[in-house]
DNA sequence: CAAACTTGTCATATGGCCTGGACAAGTTGT
DNA sequence: ACAACTTGTCCAGGCCATATGACAAGTTTG
C-alpha cells in the first residue's frame, strides 16, 4: 500500500517541475525566464523535450512566450489566499465550508495482510472497505480509502457515508473512539487516483494513514487518505514550555479557491 | 487501445493493477491465474505487454511461473520494519541516531519578498541564509533551508551550524523560542535537491515549513525542510477527551534503512 | 545597422513501447 | 499417446520519446 510513481515521459516531469517553480514565483512575471537551451542543460535534458514542456505550460496560460523576446512565467492568482481552519481532520466538513462527499465503492471483502495487520485482526477477517472523494467547490481535495472491521461497519448504511463522516457514523453506532495515530507523509499520484483527484498522473500528494481505537483499545478504523498539496495542508503550532517543545493546536489549512 | 488517466506506459499501468489485485487476494495461492492470453484480453493489451508486467511482478517475488503450468500469486512480503523514534523534529539528531549535518551554503543577502514576509521583516532587509543536508548512516534523508535575522544570525558561525541544531545556537546567542508554526505539505523533487537527497528527479517528498518566534513575539527563524518519505515521516497521536480530540504526542519517525 | 540573444521549424537518428502473429517447449488431464 | 492447455522466444513493423544539429525568424542592445 505504499508506492511509487513509475516510469514518467521526460517532458511530462519536467513540465511537472517547471509549473511547480512557477507557482512559486520562482521567476518574477516581468523578467524573462532562462532560455531553452539553459533550462536543457540544467534539467539534464535536450531542448526539444524542453520545448515540449513549454508548450504545455503556454496552453495552459502559465506561461507567455515570444519568438526573439524569450518565456515569461505568469504566476497564477496573487498570493495564496487561504481560509484557514482551525479544528482537526475530521471536523472540516463540520465547519462552514461546504464540502460534497462522493462514495465510490464499499464493499465487505477479506482483509488483504496489510489491511489486517493495520486493523489488528486475523489476516482474512471481513472488513468494509470504503472508497471516498470529497470536494470543496466542486474541487476534489482528497481520496479516502477506510477499512472498518466488519461487525462495527454493519451497523450503519452506505448511503450514511455519503452524508456524514466516518467518526461520527462509529460514534452514532455505539463505538468509543478513544486514541488515534497519524502517520503523514508525500507520495505520487497513480493512474487511479490522479483523475478522481483532478490532478496529473506524477504530481505530489500529502499521504495521511490514520488508525482509530475506541476506549477498550480495539482498533475500528483505519484509513489512508491522499490530499491535494494546492488545497489542503497540515499545519502544527507548537509551545516551547520549560525548555520542551509541545503541540499548542493542529490545524487544517483548506484553500478557498483552487490554484489553477 | 482504451481509455487514457496519464502518460504511464502500458505495461506499468497493468504492472500496478495486477499488483493491487494479489495484494488484496484476487488469486489464492495455490491456484493459477488466468493465463497470459486471457489477462491480454480482459485488459485490452497485447501479450507481450502483459508479460512485461508478469515479469516485473516475478522479479519481485510476488508471483511464481513455470511453462506449461501457468502463473501462481504469492502472499505479498511482511511490512516494513521501523525504529521508532520518539521526540519532536529538533530532538532527532540528539537522539541514538548519528546524523551527519553537511553547511551546503552560508551567506548574508538581501531578503526577497517572500522570505522578508515570512520573517516578517521588511523587504530586503539583509538575513543570513544557510543551506544544510541531514544523513543518518551516510543516506541523506532531510535538505534544510533556514533563513534568520542578520543581527540574530551573527552571534554564531557557520561551523557551528555543521555541528549543533540551529535552535540550540539561536538559544546559545541569547534568543528565547517560544512559540513555533509548521505547515506540513507535499512537492516534488527538482534537479537541485534530488542530487543532493540521493533521489531521482520528480520523486515526492515531505516539505515542511517552519517559523519559530521568541517571548517577544518577533521572528527569529524560518525554516524550510525537504524529506525524503522512505526515510522520515511525521507523526501524531492524538486523545479524544469530552468529545474532542487533542494532540497526545508529536513523533518524527526514521526508518533504520533506507528502503532501496 | 549589426551582434547577440531569443523562440520556431525542420531533418535525422536511436531506442523504447506496443501490436500482431508464429512457433517452441514444458505441464496437465484424458 | 495425445490434446489442450500453459509459458518462453522470436520476428516485422509502427508509433512515440528523446537527442543532436542546423537554420530561420523575431527582439533587444549597443
Amino acid at each position: 500500500m505504499s508506492d511509487d510513481g513509475g516510469p514518467l515521459p521526460l517532458y511530462h516531469r519536467v513540465y511537472l517541475l517547471l509549473r511547480q517553480q512557477i507557482a512559486e514565483g520562482a521567476w518574477p512575471p516581468e523578467l524573462a525566464m532562462p532560455g531553452e537551451h539553459e533550462l536543457a542543460e540544467t534539467h539534464g535534458v535536450s531542448r526539444i523535450t524542453i520545448r515540449r514542456a513549454l508548450q504545455r505550460l503556454e496552453q495552459e496560460g502559465l506561461v507567455l512566450r515570444r519568438r526573439g523576446a524569450g518565456t515569461y512565467a505568469r504566476p497564477p492568482q496573487p498570493p495564496k489566499r487561504r481560509e484557514n481552519l482551525r479544528g482537526l481532520l475530521e471536523n472540516l466538513l463540520a465547519m462552514g465550508l461546504r464540502t460534497r462527499v462522493r462514495l465510490l465503492s464499499f464493499d465487505y471483502v477479506a482483509a488483504p495482510p496489510e489491511v489486517a495487520a493495520w486493523l489488528e485482526l486475523p489476516i482474512g477477517s471481513v472488513v468494509q472497505k470504503s472508497v471516498r472523494v470529497r470536494s470543496v467547490k466542486n474541487t476534489p481535495f482528497s481520496h479516502l480509502t477506510a477499512w472498518v472491521p466488519a461487525e462495527v461497519g454493519r451497523r450503519f448504511r452506505a448511503e450514511d457515508l455519503a452524508e456524514r463522516p466516518l467518526l461520527h457514523l462509529l460514534e452514532a453506532a455505539g463505538a468509543h473512539p478513544a486514541r488515534a495515530e497519524q502517520v503523514i507523509s508525500a507520495r505520487l499520484a497513480d493512474a487511479t487516483v490522479a483523475p478522481l483527484l483532478r490532478v496529473e498522473v506524477g504530481s505530489p500528494l500529502l499521504w495521511v494513514r490514520r488508525q482509530v481505537r475506541e476506549t477498550g483499545g480495539r482498533v475500528i478504523e483505519a484509513i489512508e487518505a491522499l490530499y491535494r498539496p494546492d488545497m489542503y495542508e497540515y499545519q502544527i503550532a507548537l509551545v516551547r514550555e520549560d525548555g520542551v517543545w509541545d503541540v499548542q493546536r493542529e490545524t487544517a489549512d483548506a484553500e478557498a479557491e483552487p490554484a489553477v
